[in-house]
DNA sequence: GTGAAAGCGCTAACAG
DNA sequence: CTGTTAGCGCTTTCAC
């Protein structure tokens, strides 16, 4: 069960083994003949890099954390294909962890990665994450963090997210000018970025067109289908429905098709929605979803691309970026 | 940003290195006192172990490869989640890397995770696979391996999958019952466990029902939508559009559901559609895709029950375990 | 109960 | 161009 090591290349040729190394690492002082022998036995021998003991004397593992709150979803599955390419063009590997929008389970991974030594981390953080404990371990460690899609209103490390705030706007002044007037929020966590940006920007949206807000249809607090859907039949129940619902995120929505289809309410006939992620299954839904589509691939690059300068250079400024995403007008509204 | 290290407990409280991981290991030669004094100071200074130095003599990382031939899709994802439940409850960390369905990709995935030093590997080997070198290398390396989903025909390695010949069967059956007469295959691949057992399992029930079989109307080759629908399209054209199209993957179904649409063809109607996974998208077809329901779950806890095993005793016999899958009848037959 | 010494596989600094 | 030495952080004898 041992596996073959540099010092037994050493040996078969009978050379150093500081030799052995710089050969394979295509060290300019050592001849060709030798890397050519070098190389040789080990390829005959199978020899296979032994990262850990290389990481350990470099003190980098070439490795990336990554921390998700889900994965089982295809935005966050999408992200991680886009991560994965982004890393690797620049010689790093992921390593995803899945917080399951748990924030105890999230320290715990943030630990473990500190733990195994990876060179940076990117996350978006948990719907529940509320303590800043683990991110101060993160910064007293002195390990590159980036915030991807989420972020803490604690801006101590970069940020990568979506316009939710510019885009929201657009969106709901868009319907206006269709001719809705009556409006209602469903979703979204007070502490979380995404959440916050995407209500200011509705509500922003019809305050600058003179229309009234009703508090009693904005609902936050989750960013679920099972949110969605109890809400709708709140909502129903009081009999305050709107023209227009806007989900902060497509699985809100998701809830409120299956709640309208109980109720028997119909869509867009009794109540418009839109939602925000363009999730794979909004197009299949019945009407189609009308919703924000996020640009997912640019989301990655710009994540990683912030992280790796950031590894490379400990004393690079924190940046914030806002990508742009776009209103996906379907058959809902 | 170097990190606080045991040395530097050891130094503080002025007692030597040996003692320090002894009491944070909990040994049981140490006093308690001792081993207060040590996670007090552990706590204070900010102290995480450091896995790499560990992992080098303990030569175990305990860690497990995995690798999948895509992740934006619902039944890999769903996997992922299993697979890491599974593993954590087992004190086992997972790495997950995605091939893309590309036989390069994987080969060198599996490279990284020998040199990562891995404890062993779960995979779902790629669609394009079919050379066997770098199973050969973990078998030199005498890495532990199971496969997962979809196996090579070279039983070497464990193999977990669903029991696809019979419940295809049972499928095919169940709609002969139903007063299906003329039947289609669409998608698989020759050299994967899954699309031969499938397509097996096809023609078995129409022989054992006497129902001949048009190789026409066998189409295989591809797991993808894009291969559904350019081969909808192309039984329509030579019009030997079967009655009911069973589909390898609800990927081949969507790309079947999408050519349909496109030519006017009704499903139910004019051609059933079966299809296999269960996808999340499934349901939410118009009309709801009848299919095959796999056990992910229990796939991922077998995966890893078995993988682990191996991995803590290298003797095991390998074993060959085929859960059940269940046919999910909606609209679309 | 505690500690000194040795080594896991690798590389970097320095000498020749 | 090649080799010697030393050390990354940790654990495991084995001695005290």
């Amino acid at each position: 069960m041992r596996r073959v090591s540099q010092a037994e290349i050493a040996e078969k040729l009978d050379i150093s083994r500081t030799t052995v190394t710089k050969a394979l690492n295509d060290d300019p002082n050592i001849s060709d003949r030798t890397k050519e022998k070098v190389k040789g036995a080990a390829q005959e021998l199978g020899y296979i890099v032994n990262n850990i003991g290389r990481s350990l004397v470099n003190n980098r593992t070439m490795t990336i954390g990554l921390i998700v709150p889900k994965i089982a979803h295809s935005f966050y599955s999408t992200l991680l294909e886009g991560i994965y390419n982004a890393a690797n063009m620049r010689g790093y590997d992921i390593i995803p962890m899945v917080s399951f929008e748990d924030c105890e389970r999230e320290e715990k991974m943030i630990r473990k990665m500190l733990a195994m030594h990876v060179d940076g981390i990117v996350m978006g953080i948990s719907e529940t994450t509320t303590s800043l404990d683990s991110f101060q371990i993160v910064e007293k460690n002195n390990i590159p963090l980036v915030f991807l899609d989420r972020a803490l209103p604690y801006h101590h490390f970069s940020e990568i997210t979506t316009n939710d705030f510019e885009i929201t706007y657009n969106a709901i002044e868009f319907t206006i000018q269709k001719g809705y007037k009556n409006f209602g929020f469903l979703g979204g966590q007070p502490h979380l970025s995404s959440g916050v940006n995407r209500e200011m920007g509705y509500r922003k949206a019809l305050k600058d067109h003179n229309l009234s807000i009703d508090e009693n249809q904005i609902i936050t607090g989750g960013y679920s289908k099972q949110f969605g859907y109890e809400n709708l039949i709140e909502l129903h129940k009081l009999n305050s429905l709107p023209e227009l619902l806007f989900c902060a995120t497509d699985e809100v929505a998701l809830g409120v098709y299956k709640a309208a289809k109980k109720l028997g309410i119909k869509i867009p006939d009794d109540v418009a929605v839109i939602g925000f992620g363009d999730l794979e299954i909004a197009r299949y839904l019945n009407p189609p979803l009308t919703t924000i589509s996020m640009p997912i691939d640019k989301l990655a690059e710009e994540a990683i691309a912030t992280l790796v300068a950031e590894i490379e250079n400990p004393n690079r400024e924190k940046t914030v970026n806002k990508l742009e995403g776009s209103l996906i007008v379907r058959k809902s509204i």
